[in-house]
DNA sequence: CCTCTATGTAAGTTATCACTAACACACATA
DNA sequence: TATGTGTGTTAGTGATAACTTACATAGAGG
């Protein structure tokens, strides 16, 4: 079995379990490796660890806000861009809350700060959304709304376990939310 | 000065630099006190900082939410919550940052874990509201909106500082989102 | 003056952790 | 066959941290 992917699993496995206090040792026992195989190949285990954030964050997270910023109806739009995060955020909750948990502590970089990524990323998909449409809003603080509904869901308790609802439930949901925020949403 | 008052600062401030993992001889020079009579106060290091969190979590974040609920007009009630507590969670910016760090990782017992008890008072207030007016509302969603609002100033990045702007411009901006989640809610 | 309580100082114990060094082995390629 | 590359094993270093122990002191109340 292919080395490097081993490592990747066993240090994720070990940051979800601990977060970035997560010891070497622990990280090799999870990869099935030696612990002094992770210093000869990353030299420290901050490089180790933003080595494989960098690649999740890319391979797990990866954005098709850009493409589904297309749709030129506004409110399914919205409603599209919710129900697609929100299915990445949820599916990936235990890896996002540690993701959340470091960039609170201001121990992540920028380039695998998940808010700061989730934001920007949104705001892009908005910009491009409604520049197209020739209308005027409020960018950011319709980010931050969307933002809003995301965090709700990964942090607030009580989940009505959003991965255990059928994919209409699901879209019933993203579709309120985007209605709600619709609403803020004037028109020139 | 009190001794007691004195760690509790100091324990506070060391707690918004490390987290948990701020260690007793930080807290004792923060508090200008011997690291041994931590030990002898409270025995163990945990313990320590679940009694400082109690104390603080009371003392700042005392809710109101109650008392705004009694607000009749739904829109302003909305407004009024927002409004109160956006501006304590954000005149607490650090220390919030830092219980949503350690709660994410399940560091905090349940009275001190902040998602949990800022929801469960959320919904209190917005269910003595709404049983007021004897209306049908799906409380945990709306609560989760509310949530998700506070979560969004907090945690996402914002360049309009909102502790930098006026009382009024607050107001509007509480107004606003209070509007999108009045949006949501259907009389019967 | 005596005693009790709360505190400080200083030293030490035990454990963990990031990181290194030395040696051995397996395998591929020249 | 000889050599280099990647890996595992084992032991060790130096730092830090939670927590303890022993002893000295200062102030309050009897």
């Amino acid at each position: 079995m292919d080395k490097t992917e081993q490592i990747f699993k066993g240090a994720i496995a070990a940051f979800i379990k601990k977060g970035m206090q997560a010891s070497t040792q622990e990280v090799a026992k999870e990869a099935g490796v030696a612990e002094v195989t992770l210093y000869r190949r990353y030299s420290t285990k901050e490089n180790l660890f933003t080595t494989v954030l960098k690649n999740v964050l890319e391979k797990k997270f990866g954005s098709r806000v850009l493409e589904i910023s297309k749709e030129n109806d506004t409110e399914l739009f919205l409603t599209n861009i919710i129900e697609d995060r929100l299915e990445v955020l949820v599916k990936n909750k235990d890896l996002v809350r540690m993701l959340l948990s470091e960039s609170l502590r201001g121990n992540l970089t920028d380039k695998i700060n998940l808010p700061e990524v989730i934001f920007s990323s949104l705001k892009k998909g908005l910009e491009c959304h409604f520049q197209h449409k020739d209308q005027q809003v409020d960018i950011d603080f319709c980010a931050r709304q969307l933002g809003g509904v995301f965090l709700s869901y990964v942090i607030l308790p009580n989940d009505q376990q959003l991965d255990k609802l059928t994919t209409q439930e699901r879209r019933d949901i993203a579709k309120k939310h985007a209605k709600s925020i619709l609403s803020t949403i004037e028109e020139i």
